[in-house]
DNA sequence: GTTGACCCTCACGCTGCGTGATACTCTAAA
DNA sequence: TTTAGAGTATCACGCAGCGTGAGGGTCAAC
């Protein structure tokens, strides 16, 4: 059958099936005097099959690779392309989580006092910038610190609020749901500024305690908190493991 | 300062600097004889927006627009790329759904005996194609065609799992968490065959009793079960709305 | 003055086709 | 039998966002 139809029948443009014989995916059987190029049964079930891949997003590359070699691992390939698939997801939902946050921002439905403004922290200048750029490198920090600056302004009221919600259960034991809950609030939110491993996660939590800049900071939210925060941390990252 | 110290300094390539000199994107204030860029303070701030939009998903010509227009709507600019990104989800969930089967398939978790490979349908010599085609649309019912002939094979005992399923709660009213919980997990499936609206599925329903070829293969998993399922379709379809 | 780290400007490559431009082929109606 | 119209062919550029050399200046340190 000739290229439109083929085409028509498998939802795909003429375009397409010419870029396929291109770079040599599909190939029709037969190619007429006048160059026309005629599509088999063969031809067609293949291309079913290249379909097939493709809606589970691998490239044409692999699809060539999976289809040629009869002996290639599938199920392997299937694993591979599952997992990036999941990666991906989770990239998106930090974006949709990221713009969701920032349209209530903009929303003004986070409505911050001046004052509020300058009560967090400023992690560019953090003390333990050259220790943390030892333990997690330098490409980790740069990261966050360069995320920290993007989010200052608008997120340094969310910090806060999560400061208080913590302070609001800080008389509870570290490893309760309630306290657990929250410091995973806190891990969430640190995700946005950087790729925090559980690890890190709970080296920061020591940060809170052994230098007194931070301690006394966040103990203004309420006396003891910073502690409470380095033990609770240290039990979600125990958890994570 | 630099372009390396700049690019270091935001975790970006010194080709991303230059790339975006070049589509005027982020044009270094200063430019020494010798044709070195030096970046200013304020050209690294510049930097930090960019880098913040683009980790929203923004193009880098709508960055260009968001940051040379004071007056462009920030807002709706967010909520279009927020349901932009609600859908790419969605369709990545949707690929996630059917690597996942076809790799408990592949496993052989799915016994299926050779009998069971021809219980189902061939949607493809529909005898309501023509029906359809004029209600839906021929693009719809082409994609759906060719959804199926690609997932014939591999999801034919997926199917018949289901009708079994359904048979199993067919005794139930209609409207029941179960019947709606079944039904639902049918309304997904029939998702991987094309973009079915909820009225659509109510139509299909529809089908299944008003054709006795439909009916009779479909009463095989259960008597009424047909009936049954066009009644928590319908119920379905009006929870959706 | 020489090295080595940076800097510059082309310019092709990658992915998967869309979209013309230009020209030939085939089929059915006039 | 001519001719229009639908289909087909082969280039070849375009897109998004840079990566990656190639080939060649610049600058500070030794």
């Amino acid at each position: 059958m000739k290229i439109k139809e083929a085409a028509d029948l498998a939802g795909v443009s003429v375009r397409t099936l010419h870029h396929y014989d291109e770079i040599g995916l599909l190939t029709p059987d037969t190619v007429t005097d006048a160059g026309y190029r005629l599509y088999s049964e063969a031809n067609l079930e293949k291309l079913q099959q290249i379909l097939f891949f493709k809606e589970l997003g691998f490239s044409l590359q692999k699809i060539q690779v999976i289809l040629e070699d009869p002996d290639f691992d599938r199920s392997e390939a299937l694993q591979l392309q599952h997992e990036a698939l999941l990666e991906k997801r989770q990239r998106l939902d930090r974006m949709i989580n990221t713009i969701e946050k920032t349209i209530r921002h903009e929303k003004g439905e986070i409505d911050m006092s001046r004052k509020e403004k300058f009560e967090g922290f400023d992690f560019s200048t953090n003390p333990y910038e050259e220790e943390a750029r030892r333990r997690w490198g330098d490409e980790a920090v740069d990261r966050s610190n360069e995320k920290v600056k993007q989010f200052d302004q608008s997120k340094q009221e969310e910090m806060n609020a999560l400061y208080r919600e913590l302070a609001a259960v800080h008389h509870l034991d570290p490893a309760s749901k309630e306290a657990q809950e929250t410091i995973g609030k806190w891990y969430r939110m640190l995700q946005q500024f950087g790729n925090y491993t559980p690890e890190m996660f709970r080296g920061l939590g020591e940060m809170y305690v052994a230098d007194e800049r931070f301690t006394k900071n966040i103990d203004r939210f309420g006396t003891g908190l910073a502690r409470f925060m380095k033990d609770a941390m240290a039990e979600f990252a125990d958890r994570k493991k």
